[in-house]
DNA sequence: ACTAATATGTGTTTTCTTTCACAACTTTAA
DNA sequence: TTAAAGTTGTGAAAGAAAACACATATTAGT
């Protein structure tokens, strides 16, 4: 099956399942059945095993997975055998959590650059010692410091523009905490992290249907 | 087509139609077709006659839709047509930059109850005038106030725990920050909003495939 | 050896979603 | 009035994703 074409929901749940076996190796599990992690997952375990078999085979019929393994593999899929450099732009109150964040570090993604656009927090050090740039001085910035994804955590308003600008220093992901659909050439990605369409997804399933 | 089974993905949708809609109705258009607004929101315009038609008819044949009608009808549908009450649990960086996040309110979320469990922060007032209660006061609190949704913005290993006691609390929608999968029964709510997912995503379309 | 129990990998089937394509309707203009 | 242009709403077709179900493989026990 390696070269079909990947469902995208494949991806985000090769995330899952590597989330869930960090936890499953911290506790010494050393084998698990599709059957098992489906059920931590709250999916079909052949769906687990589907979806593992886009890129290869990395069970034993009759046994199952080695946990450590298929962590190891997984993370190889998602490209997660290195570290990812990430510029942060907007040092608001968002910003700041993003920042001291620890969860990122902890799977590999590293902030190198902080950006705004407020004379008062320019130059300013943050607590885990980069200083902020004026956002103007991108382009030398990212450079310089090797940015590849760029986290927008500003207003709304700015956000294409922000966008427009990491564009053009050739930075080819995005997570966008902006409420605000950004569009992008083709060849980068955007990945939008918008908390009211959660929100708006609850509210529609708490309303009572007519 | 009022009675089907209506995507998962359609409700998504609409919370981005509404987002858009929001935006052009600022700027005073009055009507638009399924076709301009398809294109602000990068998908095809049979999908948003088909997604509303789920829920009934909001346009007119040969015009288009009157923008501010078919906002307000798409709000009602989500239930956005009344404000939504929550309590967050984890007052740390992150659980501080959403208290303060503006758009919640523009949308109609309000925070009413805050919750930690570090002794240094109870009893202390907030910026927007709540104070933050124990956790252990969460049922009574939780009650007095009115909390309808749950916001869990704790580390990962409190996150199941803090979503049961929501549970007995009978709070039947929970955001969940946390970078962990929560198990809820049924007719309850969870919507995870997980960061390193979504670079996850970002990291494997980054990586080149061998 | 052989059998029973267990579990993967995947071709096939089923289910779910999206897109197409066109009848039905509105507006404008002659 | 009629015609032309524009746009919705939706049945039908196409496409994508998930689930089934079973051949294939491993292990353990006798």
């Amino acid at each position: 099956m390696k070269y079909a074409k990947i469902p995208a929901a494949t991806i985000t749940r090769l995330s899952m399942y590597s989330r869930v076996l960090e936890r499953i190796a911290e506790e010494d599990v050393k084998i698990i059945s599709s059957e098992r992690l489906a059920t931590l997952c709250e999916v079909n375990s052949a769906q687990i095993r589907k979806d593992l078999s886009y890129f290869g085979e990395f069970g034993v019929r009759g046994v199952g997975y080695y946990v450590k393994e298929l962590l190891f593999e997984i993370k190889r899929i998602l490209g997660l055998n290195r570290e990812w450099r990430m510029g942060i732009v907007g040092v608001g109150n968002l910003g700041l959590a993003l920042l001291s964040h620890e969860n990122f570090v902890k799977q590999g993604y590293v902030f190198v650059a902080a950006f705004d656009n407020d004379p008062q927090k320019i130059a300013k050090k943050l607590p885990n010692g980069l200083v902020i740039h004026h956002i103007n001085d991108l382009p030398w910035v990212a450079k310089n410091t090797g940015v590849e994804v760029g986290v927008i955590a500003t207003p709304a308003i700015w956000a294409q523009d922000i966008a427009n600008r990491l564009i053009k220093s050739n930075i080819r992901a995005i997570l966008n905490f902006a409420p605000t659909q950004i569009h992008v050439p083709d060849g980068f990605q955007v990945e939008n992290v918008d908390f009211t369409v959660k929100l708006d997804n609850l509210a529609y399933h708490l309303s009572p249907k007519s």
